[in-house]
DNA sequence: TAGGCCATCTGGTCCT
DNA sequence: AGGACCAGATGGCCTA
């Protein structure tokens, strides 16, 4: 069975790949360019605080252009022993331009460098579970959730069996931040949802694609309080507990009307604090989702093990209801086993209805309350 | 105001 | 000599 699932699906992760590595090096091409454009113009050009230390420090410019004139600035300006090494050349003017203009050569470069390096950071974002445009996991935070991730994958195959989802959250958040896990764990509670509604063949109720690479296994998508009509604690995931969203079916009942998912307004809302270890569980009794909070943008990009692009993706709705549209992004071809949506720049809510989430550009603060 | 995150500058090191 | 890479320093922005 394992054997079988790995010939099917190996071809189609490595020819998935390449063309990832091949669009991503396009995009790291067009990006470079983006950059030198800017650069020539602007950057370039642009007065360089730093060149004055620099300039101050090659310091022993008497104003002569003479190059052959170049001596060591302090050679026998005393008793002291002569130095070893290659000799100090005087700064003339010249060279002073010269290496001003080395200098600024070097930052530019270095600043495409950084851009690119961001851009790469960014395609990684894409891949790792909560993407979202608008509010980005740190640097670190990426990289850590992005080890994680491929650990939890990495398990996944070797055991060959369905994760426990336990596991999985704690695998994924491993090391995390706590307002990242608090993410984290928020999207995978919403895609929870999901599987508590949809109908599985073999009469389960929570319901796990056999591949992870057909779907992603325990699907997820960011999600952030947007409106002030959010409640704190409603919904909360209690992994320890095995308590996953109490209360969704009743609010949620499949064949329930969708939302306008493809409304550019859309917001998503945040992630509600959750409690994986049983501890410091959300004080407010579990509660239906508000009904800002079910204006949430579903669409699973299934490639399915057959299926050879993910623009052939199947978007589903909540309840597995289909909406239409597809992800018009650049979106590699792991993105089949990603939860994509826009969120909004972050919107302020008052202070008592925050209750421990991510709130703003960073997630630095937020909630002190799960702990993996 | 402190702390986190980020972009940028800079000098050092290694390699071609 | 020049480019790539790296790490430290610095200052700006944002949030709690």
């Amino acid at each position: 069975m394992l054997s079988r699932l790995f010939s099917e699906v190996l071809p189609d992760v490595q020819r998935l790949a390449a063309d990832w590595v091949e669009d991503n090096e396009n995009e790291d091409c067009k990006n470079k360019d983006g950059d030198h454009e800017n650069l020539d113009e602007d950057d370039l050009d642009e007065p360089l605080e730093g060149s004055s230390r620099a300039e101050s420090e090659m310091a022993c410019d008497d104003d002569e252009d003479d190059e052959a004139e170049e001596e060591e600035c302090d050679e026998n300006s005393g008793d002291k022993p002569k130095k070893r090494g290659p000799k100090k050349r005087k700064m003339t003017a010249a060279r002073v331009e010269r290496s001003k203009v080395r200098r600024m050569k070097a930052n530019a470069r270095e600043r495409t460098r950084m851009h690119d390096l961001n851009s790469a950071l960014e395609n990684l974002r894409k891949v790792v579970p909560c993407y979202s445009k608008t509010q980005k996991l740190s640097k670190i935070e990426t990289l850590r959730l992005a080890k994680n991730y491929i650990m939890a994958l990495g398990e996944i195959l070797r055991n060959g069996k369905r994760p426990d989802v336990v596991a999985y959250v704690q695998m994924l958040c491993k090391g995390l931040s706590q307002p990242t896990t608090n993410l984290v764990a928020g999207c995978l509670q919403l895609n929870t949802r999901n599987f508590l509604t949809e109908p599985c063949s073999d009469g389960a109720r929570f319901h796990v694609p056999s591949s992870p690479f057909s779907a992603h296994p325990y699907s997820y998508r960011c999600s952030r309080i947007s409106s002030p009509h959010y409640q704190p604690g409603s919904g909360a995931l209690n992994v320890r507990g095995q308590s996953y969203g109490a209360g969704y079916e009743a609010a949620y009942p499949p064949g329930g009307t969708s939302p306008d998912y493809s409304s550019p307004d859309y917001e998503a809302p945040h992630s509600p604090p959750v409690c994986l270890n049983g501890a410091g569980l959300p004080g407010r009794q579990q509660q239906a989702p508000s009904e800002t909070d079910r204006n949430y943008h579903y669409s699973m990009h299934y490639s399915g093990l057959t299926t050879s692009r993910p623009s052939h993706s199947i978007p589903f709705g909540p309840s597995g209801a289909r909406s239409g549209g597809s992800h018009s992004e650049n979106i590699p071809p792991f993105h089949d086993v990603h939860l994509h949506h826009d969120r909004a720049a972050p919107v302020r809510v008052p202070e008592d209805q925050r209750g421990g989430m991510a709130a703003g550009r960073g997630l630095d603060g937020g909630a002190k309350s799960l702990n993996v």
